[in-house]
DNA sequence: CGCAGTCAGTCCGGAAGTTGGACCTACAAC
DNA sequence: GTTGTAGGTCCAACTTCCGGACTGACTGCG
């Protein structure tokens, strides 16, 4: 789902709170039949969710669903990791605060023990791969 | 980086440890070729290095670099995801154990209170957002 | 030695996905 | 009635991807 080209940037637009189809063409760069597609996947995904904000002139907006902002985690998780490994400090990036008032820096961390998840730290066992299937 | 097809699954393999070229097309199911330019593509993008572990016959095995590894919180948020929102339990998923002895449930919270990070507590402020420029 | 098998690829032609530009419908403003 | 905006669709070039065949450098077996 998220390896379609322009699917992570696009779904990180959205997050940021833009959501008007001409809005969103222009943030990815992507072409809008491209977006178009990209949309109704997602959509039937179930991430995003398209409502109809005027019937006359009709327009439709997009929003992340219940399950679009489980995915926020791996959106930040990946901001972090690209504010750490790349050169590219893109522009000012987005601010994301949270409710306690601090500004969010969102560590990933043991439920168990609540410690931070480090390189090494951990082992992964089992790891039956199930070949991938493309319909 | 991700955004292209294969990366994501090409990585987790990678992660649960299989580091040789043919493992990986059968896991991934991508065709050699392909394999063999994300692989290269990984590799200069420093989430992945290329070890010779043999001279003769030559062979060459592919780890997780620090960058890489920095980049296994991602892929926990994306398992989080997948196990909660599909329905396609993928066979036993692996299995992550952390050092601390129990099985590893990865959380993300904010570092500031402590609190998991949750949909509709925090809010997204700034946000100027780069066209995204491809070469 | 000769033959089979494995590993890490490369090569190639057809299939699929992506791109940007033109076009369309439905309005609103002047 | 002309211009502008929003949300698309359509299409022909272009790029990527696919899977199967092939290669080179070995190892193992009898």
């Amino acid at each position: 789902m998220l390896g379609d080209s322009h699917s992570l940037p696009l779904l990180r637009e959205i997050l940021y709170g833009y959501r008007r189809f001409s809005e969103l063409a222009t943030l990815t760069g992507a072409p809008r039949s491209l977006l178009t597609s990209r949309l109704r996947k997602l959509e039937s995904a179930g991430v995003i969710a398209r409502r109809r904000y005027s019937e006359r002139p009709p327009r439709d907006e997009y929003v992340l669903t219940d399950a679009g902002y489980d995915l926020v985690p791996v959106l930040l998780a990946l901001k972090v990791w690209g504010e750490r490994h790349t050169g590219e400090h893109h522009q000012p990036t987005a601010v994301f605060r949270h409710r306690c008032g601090a500004e969010l820096h969102p560590v990933v961390v043991c439920e168990a023990c609540g410690d931070e998840v480090r390189p090494g730290e951990f082992e992964v066992s089992g790891g039956t791969h199930p070949p991938i299937l493309r319909p």
